[in-house]
DNA sequence: GCTATAATAGTCAAAGAAGGTCAAAAGAAG
DNA sequence: CTTCTTTTGACCTTCTTTGACTATTATAGC
């Protein structure tokens, strides 16, 4: 029952294997999938945002691509100061798990622990007003992000 | 004679049959009894809630479902259902820190994953009341926990 | 060089496709 | 009759898909 968005994703994550980026045509893929062109900037939204680790590059015209590159490792301190500021002081469920699941492509938690980090900031643990789910939730994860840092600071420490 | 919902319940024991979990599709599933689709909801609620030894994920929009997962390893359900109970409504920081060094010295959970869960229920996330707190504070303890025992679990999905 | 045209891609709003919530009505049980 | 459980329905939120309209770029002809 796998959606069309979903095959997409899939599709364009096989395509790029181990590759750090690939180009690709948009009005061929959904040439490919039957679908409507946009349907593929609704993938690229939903599931290859910053968020996620990607950043998307596109040229119109004759010759025109889209390209999909996968984000680099920054230092980790920098990237603890990123997230946090993406955090800022509300922040939705959809962006939250989007920024633990890379965490977890990123090799920096462990299965576990990023599923641990989702029911931390699942929208059912809060019996409250949207926004107000938003503004706790963006507390408790900022407290949970630090950890998860501080967690591989001290790893690192160890392996010496 | 039975009522609805014990039918439902039923239906549900039965697909399950030796699945750890299936899938289902809210409205299909109303129509097949011909009820309510919240129907549906009142069973899983009343029947296939966490003391039940089952957790419920779904998911919106087209292409939606429910899915139902049995919890293995009837002890350690035991051992979650207690712990729920001690948490309850509410819970003050210091109990629900005791509470995951329980665990922790019951290897349930590794180090790091001790530290996050500690970051989640810090007083320090949760700018509000302190009684409203607790509250809060029991919510999300409540929901990472539920988690610390399916990640315990064994034929663990790996969908992140 | 310009300009027109074709070839791309982007945006946004609306429709469609699920599931969720809550309170009130209806039924059972005692 | 009262209380607890079940059932329903109106309304809400989330996710997906499409299409009309817009924006950009390359290139073929002047």
């Amino acid at each position: 029952m796998a959606q069309l968005s979903d095959s997409i994703e899939q599709f364009i994550k096989e395509l790029m294997s181990d590759d750090a980026h690939i180009e690709l045509r948009r009005n061929e893929l959904a040439q490919h999938f039957g679908c409507a062109p946009s349907q593929i900037n609704y993938v690229l939204a939903t599931r290859f945002s910053v968020d996620h680790g990607y950043i998307i590059e596109s040229r119109r015209g004759g010759g025109g691509y889209v390209r999909i590159v996968r984000m680099q490792n920054r230092g980790e301190k920098n990237f603890l100061e990123t997230l946090l500021e993406r955090v800022g002081t509300s922040i939705d469920e959809d962006t939250a798990n989007a920024i633990i699941s890379n965490l977890y492509e990123r090799k920096m938690v462990t299965r576990n622990e990023a599923l641990l980090l989702k029911a931390g900031v699942a929208r059912n643990a809060l019996a409250l007003p949207l926004t107000a789910k938003d503004v706790l939730r963006a507390a408790v994860f900022r407290n949970m992000l630090i950890q998860v840092f501080r967690n591989i600071e001290e790893g690192k420490r160890d392996d010496v």
